[in-house]
RNA sequence: GCUCAAGUGGCGGAAUUGGUAGACGCGCUGGAUUCAAAAUCCAGUUUUUUCGGAAGUGCGGGUUCGAUUCCCGCCUUGAGUACCA
């Protein structure tokens, strides 16, 4: 019987889906184990090859564990929240759950044809509202929580008020914002609650916090570092700046430590968790504080007014006219840097609304002193917009249409009179930085800011301002990368102003430049110019002193960047020390004099959870008087509204600001219509929405009880499966997903939720399949210049048809234009006149890989007609030996190289259990590696050829006569081996055994049932449809998956006589057979005494005979 | 620049604790079978050679009786990351 793939893995595909064979329970005698590959993303182009390089390693180890007599659980998802599918939504209008729909029903077809052992009733798709409204609910719970750095733990926020009301805020040891206001019981109880509430947020492990965006206003989004080329969008090219919005953020900082130290207690790649360490980028030093020199203008208009006047405003603010609430309903969703206020004091003027950051004041007109008011605020540097009552009642959106080109095009504004100056001494600037080498502080000749940092408006010296504004609009047009990249650059500006050295007391130099990036550290350094190389050219390219504070080093030429060994000079107390001494005594000296103390950094920032899309998960936010507001978890989820369009709107809200019902109504406890907005209980919701990692971070837990809708997961389900045993997918994800999903694991567990902080025990990254890329080179005439007529030269160039040279007839450019002119010259399409006038350069094209076969032949007429190629409908192929030869390159698996392999295509023409074999053939799972078919023939042999093992030419026979020694041999050498190889995950070279196995049995003509049957078992991980097929027809009733692995018994291969390999000097020479029972002394006998080995020796004397009795002979002289 | 990984025939790769380098597969060559082809089967296939051998795992050293494997230095390629103060 032949054996034919298409019926056999048809027939048990259907099989296990019926009998759901996979699924597994959440209550078993057996242990258990639970295998998992990072869910894919459902994109529109289909699984290619490279995609089940991990779900077959992970799929061959979950079946073995089943042998091994694990309850496994193997599931898989869709991670379906995400930009292609937005994108592709923005193109063409569709719903992005459509098109992530028909995408998911495609993968799900190309994953069941190669015959995962899925348990697909555990399914999880992140899009859909069944699961996220756990990641709502999720997002709650950090919302709800705080970080207790004593507990070490996250803690409900409940706690955290009750240690406020009884005793404030100071002795509370919290993670939270930098600055914070410190408060005593009796002043929190005082506070109204909306300013208890902005207090909260300042603990809570979810915020709302202003964050350094890349703004794209062409494109009314924010955009990622690596999607700014140049300083541009890199769709469209459009202008992008640095902005700050108000986001989400999420509290990783808190869990920086924890972070690092559970890398220790996890199985997971080293390049790996090196990634992360880097990433988290603890570092241990000071934290200085420097004084900013000399008296600065105040120009804020701070007025102090008294608690009558506070509650009066208070009343005021909440008692709008009609016209007014109508207006702070448009302008109070304004966030970030055009955030307004309403009912605030400016001077002694009460203002309807201010947006501060932006000087804007907005009024309605008719006020009785409107004149004052106006040389009042101008002086204070504010543009005044005014509205009458009718304008805002009548159309509040051209109204407010006006406000944003006042804030974007600010009027400049003639100052009439002096400022105000109020200064002093005690309104003083400080400059915070931290420096991992306090030691070298008397090494500080100037300090350097970010050109963001918000003291430099205050500290700039008039003379430097212009200097000052050129460089910071110069640098806000650079993004963080460009900056970061661009290391030989040196640039900066001087502010004019001087800092004090906390120690020596002397003025040094105020600069900003842009190698100090804002959001790294306090965005303040201390400059060290000899000690470190940055400051040190920054130093000399602005010519500023570079004091040497180091004995016996020479900095002429460069920085001294070594700490060890080298002694500290010139640093008063500090002078004579060592490195590790000086260290600890500055930091101790500092601590003493109160302006330092020894801090431990982490480069971790706080991670931004705000997206400006639509394909991903609202938040359940809504905002009242401005503040954030929970959605109780009973009303979840809070399902994405339908929108018109899936672009931002035009005042550049997030698109979620294009639904019509997207409004809280807060009694009803649903999603209203905005319409509804006017009444008192209804509030405005979230417009942003959750980043990819949101549903990635938590769905391996959910995988435990995935169908559970009045839980997370149910308690008993998270104790049974605890954690991922082994993780499979692409180390892309080292940083992204992989940290974050860390780091919800550690809030879960705090919190109670999940029972291990560590939600992947073993983690393996499969590497990357490439594509190899076909490439044809065509010929490209051009004229050379002044030759011709430009009719002749027409005529000429008409008459050249398109030509295609084959890969091998040339060596070089020159080869290939002799080459091509022949050929034109030969058959008349050239004249061989003006052979020289012309010139002839070659192009390589990217060939679809489907013409090409194995051979790297082109399929010349199917490439004319191919779709691509209608230019070449006529063109003329050179060829070598009669064939069209292409050329080789290995390139990334890319649509745009046309060299993306389907695995449909494969599984049609040799079966999906060729496929899975070929790709762990292919060789080692971790390293990346070329897609090349040439090969799978192999794979395809074998399988026939162990299906012939079974059968006698048409029927299946198999004895029952007991298997021969050598037989069993072959069969418990495959055992150990195989075993062996998927422990260690080296599944290639289980590959190779299995096709030695075969080799030899098909030598021995071995049928015999003892053999074939723990055969069938071995090979099934690998080829689970064969597999099942001879198991059946071996009389098996139940699926070969509940079959025992086979016990690998020593005794099989135990010989009596090794060939041993004699070496002289380590080099072997010849193989001597000799009986394992042979002692040391009766083998160096039997060695010597060969004639090969006196050969050898040509008469010599051996030094020494090393005999490793079992292994080798090693003659040394 | 830094970190990590890798470098072995024409190609993918194997060699598990330092012990016969090139398993297994592809490709190629020759042969059998066939009217022919496909398929299948057999033999060969690192280089060099005076057919005895000799050399050989990116390069140069070292440790060792013995190194693809361990150590030092260098080169190349790939991946990640970035002025972390």
């Amino acid at each position: 019987m032949q054996y034919n793939h298409l019926d056999i893995e048809k027939k048990w595909q259907k099989f296990w889906a019926e009998n759901q064979t996979f699924k597994a329970s959440n209550e078993s005698e057996k242990p258990k184990y639970y295998v998992l590959d990072m869910f894919p993303y459902p994109s529109g182009a289909g699984l290619h090859v490279g995609h089940p390089l991990g779900y077959i390693a992970s799929d061959i180890y979950a079946r073995y564990k089943r042998h091994k007599g694990f309850n496994v659980l193997h599931p898989q998802g869709y991670d379906s929240f995400g930009l292609p599918a937005e994108q592709y939504a923005i193109q063409t209008g569709q719903h992005p759950a459509k098109t992530t729909e028909e995408n998911i029903t495609t993968y799900r077809r190309q994953l069941d044809q190669i015959g995962f052992s899925f348990d697909w009733s555990r399914e999880v798709r992140t899009s859909n509202p069944e699961y996220y409204k756990w990641t709502q609910w999720i997002f709650i719970q950090l919302f709800n929580s705080w970080y207790n750095k004593d507990a070490d733990k996250a803690e409900d926020v409940s706690t955290l008020v009750k240690i406020f009301k009884k005793s404030g805020n100071t002795s509370v040891n919290a993670v939270c914002d930098e600055e914070i206001i410190s408060f005593s019981a009796d002043e929190w109880n005082a506070f109204s609650t909306k300013e208890q509430e902005e207090i909260l947020l300042q603990y809570r492990l979810t915020f709302l916090s202003d964050t350094e965006v890349n703004w794209c206003p062409g494109l009314g989004t924010v955009l990622a570092n690596d999607e700014i080329v140049n300083g541009v969008s890199e769709r469209g090219s459009h202008p992008v700046v640095r902005k700050k919005m108000t986001q989400w953020s999420m509290r990783i900082s808190a869990y920086a430590q924890r972070l690092l130290d559970g890398l220790e207690k996890i199985d997971w790649p080293q390049p790996l968790k090196d990634s992360q360490t880097n990433w988290i980028g603890r570092s241990q030093g000071a934290m200085v504080t420097f004084k900013v020199a000399g008296d600065f203008e105040n120009t804020t208009s701070e007025v102090k007014l008294s608690y009558k006047e506070l509650e009066a405003l208070k009343e005021l603010r909440q008692n709008l006219s009609k016209a007014e609430s109508t207006l702070w309903d448009e302008l109070k969703n304004k966030k970030g840097a055009a955030k307004f206020r309403k009912k605030y004091t400016i001077g002694a003027f009460l203002v309807d609304y201010v947006c501060l950051a932006k000087n804007i004041i907005v009024e309605f007109s008719d006020k009785e002193d409107e004149a004052a008011r106006t040389t009042y605020f101008t002086n204070e540097g504010f543009n005044v917009v005014r509205f009458t009552n009718e304008e805002v009642l009548e159309n509040v959106l051209q109204v407010v249409s006006k406000i944003n080109s006042a804030i974007q095009f600010p009027k400049a504004i003639e100052k009439v009179t002096e400022k105000q100056v109020v200064s002093t001494a005690q309104n003083q600037y400080k400059i915070d930085v931290f420096t991992t080498r306090p030691d070298t502080i008397y090494g500080v000749s100037f300090m350097t800011l970010a050109p963001e940092h918000e003291l430099v408006s205050k500290i700039t010296t008039d003379a430097q301002k212009a200097d000052i504004e050129n460089y910071i609009t110069a640098t806000a047009k650079r993004s963080e990368r460009d900056r970061m990249a661009d290391v030989k650059t040196i640039s900066g500006a001087f502010t004019g102003a001087y800092a004090i050295h906390p120690f020596s007391g002397k003025k040094v130099q105020i600069w900003i430049g842009d190698y100090v990036l804002a959001n790294y550290g306090t965005g303040a350094v201390m400059a060290v110019p000899c000690g470190d190389q940055r400051d040190y050219d920054f130093a000399k390219h602005f010519d500023i002193s570079i004091p040497n504070i180091f004995e016996d080093i020479d900095i002429s030429q460069e920085a001294h960047t070594g700490k060890d060994g080298t002694k500290i000079a010139n640093s008063d107390f500090l002078s004579g020390l060592k490195y590790k001494k000086a260290l600890k005594l500055s930091i101790f000296e500092m601590e003493k004099r109160g302006f330092g103390y020894g801090k431990i950094n982490y480069r971790l920032r706080d991670a931004v959870f705000s997206r400006q899309r639509y394909w991903g998960e609202p938040f359940p936010v809504y905002y009242k008087d401005g503040m954030p507001q929970m959605i109780d978890a009973k009303h979840l989820p809070i399902v994405l509204p339908e929108v018109e369009k899936y672009l931002p709107t035009e005042d550049g809200k997030p698109p979620l600001g294009n639904a019509t019902e997207w409004a809280w109504d807060s009694r009803g406890k649903k999603v209203v219509s905005n319409e509804k907005l006017k009444n008192k209980t209804v509030y405005p919701l979230e417009l942003n929405t959750m980043p990819g990692w949101a549903g990635s971070s938590w769905y391996f837990n959910r995988y435990m009880d995935a169908t559970n809708s009045g839980e997370f997961a149910s308690k008993e389900s998270l104790d049974y499966w605890k954690e991922v045993d082994l993780y499979i997918g692409g180390s892309e994800h080292a940083t992204g997903h992989l940290l974050y999903a860390r780091f919800w694991q550690k809030f879960l567990f705090d919190k109670g939720i999940v029972p291990v902080d560590e939600f992947a025990k073993k983690l393996i990254n499969q590497g990357m399949i490439l594509g190899t890329s076909a490439f044809v080179y065509r010929a490209t005439p051009f004229i050379k210049s002044d030759c011709f007529t430009a009719h002749a030269s027409e005529e000429i160039m008409n008459k050249i048809p398109a030509v295609f040279v084959s890969k091998n007839l040339f060596n070089s450019d020159d080869e290939f234009e002799t080459i091509v002119k022949n050929h034109l010259i030969d058959n008349d399409f050239l004249n061989a006149n003006d052979a020289d006038s012309i010139m002839i350069v070659k192009t390589a094209l990217h060939a679809d890989v489907s013409l090409v076969n194995s051979s790297d032949e082109l399929a010349i007429e199917a490439f004319k007609s191919h779709s691509l190629n209608a230019d070449y409908k006529n063109a003329t192929f050179i060829l070598e030996d009669g064939v069209y030869k292409v050329g080789r390159e290995v390139e990334k698996m890319s649509k745009s190289k046309y060299n993306v392999v389907n695995p449909d295509a494969i599984c049609s023409a040799y079966g999906a259990d060729a496929l899975r074999l070929f790709e762990m053939f292919l060789g080692p799972l971790e390293q990346a590696k070329p897609w090349s078919t040439s090969g799978i023939s192999g794979v395809s042999s074998f399988l026939k050829k162990l299906w012939k093992l079974y059968f006698n030419e048409e029927t299946f026979k198999v004895s029952k006569e007991a298997a021969t020694k050598d037989e069993l041999k072959v069969l418990h050498k495959t055992i150990k081996k195989v075993e062996e190889d998927i422990e260690n995950f080296s599944f290639n070279t289980s590959v190779s055994t299995f096709m030695i196995a075969v080799n030899e049995l098909t030598a021995l003509k071995c049928n015999k049932r003892s053999i074939l049957e723990p055969l069938a078992i071995l090979v099934s991980p690998y080829a689970p449809h064969i597999a099942e097929e001879l198991w059946s027809l071996l009389g098996n009733k139940e699926s070969i998956s509940t079959a025992d692995f086979p016990i690998f018994d020593a005794k099989n291969l135990v010989e009596s006589a090794k060939n041993y390999p004699i070496s002289f000097n380590g080099k072997m020479r010849f193989t001597l057979e000799l009986s394992l029972d042979l002692s040391k002394e009766e083998i160096e006998k039997a060695v010597l005494e060969n004639e090969k080995t006196i050969a050898q020796l040509e008469g010599r004397t051996p030094k020494k005979v090393i005999i490793v009795p079992g292994k080798i002979v090693n003659i040394v002289g």
